[in-house]
DNA sequence: CTTTAAATTAGGAATAATTCCTAATTTCAA
DNA sequence: TTGAAATTAGGAATTATTCCTAATTTAAAG
């Protein structure tokens, strides 16, 4: 693993310049425009690789396919468990003391690389007030 | 939506009596149990519906497909982006600062379901450690 | 420069996970 | 009762992702 790979450059290259929460095959259809050639299942493996790598972020969606996220400056996520929309915020998480609290109840001494909030986003509360139940 | 179905029960029977973090194919093998006419596309529809209800909890996964808890009692999930385990845990998040905090920086009034940990665990740490790069 | 082994690729096939479709059945309120 | 709405089983269809293979590219060593 890892040897230069143009198609694995462009990939991380279109995730810098489009900071948009793109799924998979949204990446694709971007790199295509550098990497005519590039083919879907090298994206999707450098996809893989660039996670893997800790170069780009996985978001695991509870609507639709699952999002990435180059993350140009630290920052946490929101994501509406219904519509799926994804929202950057910053939040000062105690990452030291919720580290410590995981050591403690599982004993398993984990690294903490994100943390996400699931909820339902304004939209979706008013969209469902108007519903007949 | 919203009529009894004693398919729906069984499947939220289940769910309370495995705390385990199935996947749907795995409800599906412990609803036939009690349900042997069950089929695959109901168990998917109506594990969709609790979701929707709150009754249980979707796990949004890394790897494999998304998994499914039913919260007995409030906690929140560390989940390991390279082998999939989940730990319960507890943990105090101050949501009412957070919910402040969201709705200044992306002025969206979000109601909190859950906060998610991702890490890497300490076996994937070390077997990682184990391997020439 | 060559040579060579390892890594990577394009393209398509295969797999995995989930949703959709339909006719039959069940639920429940009038 | 009865009729409309909801739900079901079963399988087809779709979606998302991974796997397979022969050809190409990379990089390091001579």
């Amino acid at each position: 693993m890892n040897n230069y790979s143009k198609q694995r450059e462009a990939i991380l290259d279109v995730m810098k310049e489009h900071l948009i929460h793109p799924t998979a095959e949204e990446i694709y259809y971007l790199v295509l425009e550098k990497e005519p050639q590039i083919s879907k299942s090298t994206v999707y493996r450098n996809i893989n690789i660039l996670v893997e790598l800790g170069e780009i972020k996985k978001l695991n969606m509870t609507v639709g396919p699952d999002r990435y996220d180059y993350l140009y400056k630290e920052h946490s996520h929101a994501i509406c468990e219904r519509c799926g929309k994804i929202f950057d915020f910053y939040y000062d998480f105690n990452k030291d003391e919720i580290s410590k609290e995981l050591l403690e109840q599982i004993g398993n001494n984990m690294d903490i690389n994100s943390i996400t909030i699931y909820g339902i986003c304004e939209d979706c509360k008013s969209n469902n007030k108007n519903k007949e139940e």
